[in-house]
DNA sequence: AACTATTTATAAGA
DNA sequence: TTCTTATAAATAGTT
């Protein structure tokens, strides 16, 4: 702005320069001096010229000190921050690191041939017992809820049948008064359904309770490949 | 600048002084590079909006830190200075003190009429020996002085006597040899005369000499109350 | 330091 | 926030 446009690099000619930077100078404290008023900020501005003559703007009522004490306390702030915020990205990555590994490990006790490829033959062998010895585990634990199961199974079923039989008496006692009711000779057969259909409603309910209260596969799916990718 | 001239003070809506906040930011950040590059000067500007968020601008190839720095390095020198500058004026307070009291004491010794209401008969009592014992000391001087001074001339006349004596004899014998330049019994008072032009002469240049070794009261002027009132 | 032809910044409006 | 544009302000070159 002004006469010619100027390249804005450094003015070869001192005495231009130092005019320039005079000019300019007075005008960016005008500058400094007017937003400083029209929006309320407080504007530290300190200038060396080539020389090292000093000159400084500062908001009226402000010192630069404590412009720049707050300055240092805005910067130690980012700092901390700072600080906080890469704790947090190196804890990230930690996670992100185990979680790789993790979920290499499954692969090899998924079996998955590429990963296997990366183990040593003890690491397999190793890999191998360990396997076995979850398998034993497994089995064990398997066992162990089955013959659970079994159990309350048989005792559900000897109640229900002692419930049947005490049933089927007070109706005899009933037919006795009122003969009407009696039945021909089915009443096994009918007993038999019923006993029947009550084993199958306590089976469902074995397994019902067994779902809430034993571990469960629903949102974990452990050893399915395609889970493996999400991070 | 702009559709509009406005006046520099606060912006009361807040949505437009944010936007003029923003607006003019860029604006003296803008002008602040150029004038670095311009100029090859130092440039730090750090800026608070009404709401403490901060942006700040430094010349390429500086950190805010190292012209803090050089700022409070210069603050240093500047408060050395100003340290000297400070001592400098307390020199010159002491002096003026002490130049006062001087003026007092001599116009008391003048016996200025306001300056003796401040003191006490007994204070009156020691200045008035003061001055007798000065007056004394004067006194002793000016005999001494004037002693000297009649001494010399009394050595001088004598002299002079003598080379009159002298002279006349030469001049009688010269009139033995040409009689027509003898005088008729007046001899005597001319020789007179020329002991007082004599005389005269020799007192003269005592006072000329006097005035060149003795204390002079040239530009001095130790008593005259009109001087006092300068600094 | 003053002047002035230009360039640049920006206030208001969209 | 960003763009546009009429206008105010800054300033480069000159005197």
């Amino acid at each position: 702005m002004g006469r010619g446009k100027i390249e804005i690099k450094l003015i070869e000619n001192p005495t231009n320069r130092q005019v320039t930077y005079s000019k300019r100078r007075n005008g960016i404290f005008k500058k400094a001096h007017e937003l400083s008023v029209l929006c309320d900020a407080k504007v530290s501005l300190i200038m060396f010229s080539k020389n090292n003559k000093m000159h400084e703007y500062i908001s009226p009522g402000l010192t630069t000190k404590k412009i720049i004490d707050q300055y240092q306390k805005t910067l130690g702030d980012i700092d901390l921050w700072r600080s906080h915020y890469e704790k947090m990205l190196e804890n990230l990555k930690k996670l992100k690191d185990i979680n790789n590994k993790l979920r290499r490990q499954i692969r090899h006790r998924i079996g998955e041939g590429l990963d296997l490829d990366d183990l040593s033959f003890q690491q397999l062998r190793t890999l191998e017992e360990d396997m076995v010895s979850s398998i034993g585990k497994i089995r064990e634990r398997k066992f162990h809820v089955i013959k659970t199961r079994t159990d309350t199974c048989r005792k559900k079923v000897k109640s229900l049948e002692q419930m049947n039989g005490n049933l089927l008496l007070e109706l005899k006692e009933k037919c006795v008064i009122h003969p009407q009711f009696l039945l021909h000779d089915e009443g096994d057969e009918e007993s038999a359904v019923a006993l029947a259909n009550g084993a199958s409603t306590l089976y469902a309910f074995c397994q019902h309770h067994t779902h809430l209260n034993l571990p469960s596969h629903h949102g974990q799916q452990p050893f399915k490949t395609g889970d493996l990718r999400l991070a």
